[in-house]
DNA sequence: CAAGGGAA
DNA sequence: TTCCCTTGC
């Protein structure tokens, strides 16, 4: 879910071309979940294969790699890991969120009520660990880097773009920043539309403000380390008290002020990882999408095809990481 | 969400 | 060619 910054932080529409030749860091549980959500039949039903396990998961992760690598961007997966104890109320507010559209998706189907069966569908997100494993599974089978990150992937993603191995996140929430990673882009789609560009940088200067104390905006807004926030204050109130230098005055009242304000400050990362690309492992991936999965072969077998060839030229160019 | 096919 | 809509598993 992220912090909810509103309208106040400054972003711009880009084109797609503008990230032509860079990597791009993934932050794959929130693109999951969006595939989750989104790649759904008319009745709000998931994609499965024959034995009932979702796919579209799988087949979401295969046509947006093969998707960014045409578009000559370079995917890097990055996985969360455990995730930080303060995170458990927000974890379990999710849950709670989840099970609810589930008894409402159930209550939908029931009444024979489509369009209440696609809104609920869509909010029952469960993902297990069999899916997890197997995503990175169809990645290696790609040719495709992954990572699994210590603790939480948004704070890898932005590891890997200040470490210069990206250049950019791909994620819709806007917390790699606050992890220190200068450019976010968000709606990385096929769709019409547009693609958000956020950068650190400009958000600092524009806002007046430093890394330091715009976390300490987020965390009065409330982050999910502090679910939430503080009451009565939202992302305009916070900024006055930042700059007026009263976080003083609310530091108190916040359950673990300092521990959180380091989650972000010094956050959870690895350094030592493989990110580069590989030929993707034919028929092994045919036999992951097509035999276990159930994917039309002829429909995957082109993808197949698409995918060597993209990264046959790709691995011999190695591009320096940086805008402009 | 992206691909694919048909309409514009 | 571009747009729109349906399908995918």
């Amino acid at each position: 879910m992220g912090v909810q910054f509103g309208d106040i932080i400054p972003k711009k529409e880009i084109s797609l071309k503008l990230l032509r030749t860079k990597s791009a860091a993934i932050d794959a549980m929130n693109v999951i979940y969006q595939f989750l959500s989104s790649i759904r039949l008319k009745d709000g039903s998931p994609l499965k294969n024959r034995s009932g396990e979702i796919t579209s998961t799988y087949n979401g992760i295969f046509y947006k790699t093969i998707y960014m690598l045409e578009n000559e961007i370079t995917p890097i997966w990055v996985f969360d890991g455990k995730s930080h104890d303060l995170k458990e109320k927000t974890k379990e507010d999710r849950r709670k969120l989840r099970q609810n559209a589930l008894e409402n998706y159930l209550e939908a189907k029931e009444q024979d009520n489509l369009e209440n069966m696609q809104k609920y569908a869509k909010r029952a997100n469960f993902l297990d660990k069999k899916t997890i494993e197997n995503s990175k599974r169809l990645l290696e089978l790609m040719g495709v880097p992954y990572i699994n990150a210590p603790s939480e992937g948004e704070a890898q993603c932005a590891e890997l773009v200040k470490s210069k191995n990206a250049s950019f996140v791909v994620s819709q929430d806007y917390d790699s920043i606050l992890y220190g990673a200068e450019s976010v882009v968000k709606n990385i789609t096929s769709s019409n539309k547009s693609l958000e560009l956020i950068e650190l940088s400009k958000v600092l200067t524009e806002l007046n403000v430093n890394l330091l104390e715009l976390i300490d905006v987020a965390i009065l807004i409330g982050t999910d380390y502090n679910p939430g926030g503080i009451k009565g204050i939202g992302p305009k109130k916070a900024f006055e008290v930042v700059k007026k230098g009263q976080m003083e005055k609310y530091a108190f009242e916040i359950q673990n002020y300092s521990e959180i304000r380091k989650i972000f400050d010094e956050p959870n990362v690895i350094t030592d990882y493989e990110i580069g690309l590989k030929l993707p492992r034919k028929d092994e991936l045919i036999e992951f999408l097509v035999e276990e999965n159930d994917f039309s072969k002829e429909r995957v077998l082109p993808n197949i095809e698409k995918l060597d060839l993209l990264l046959g030229n790709k691995k011999s160019q190695k591009s320096l990481e940086s805008w402009f």
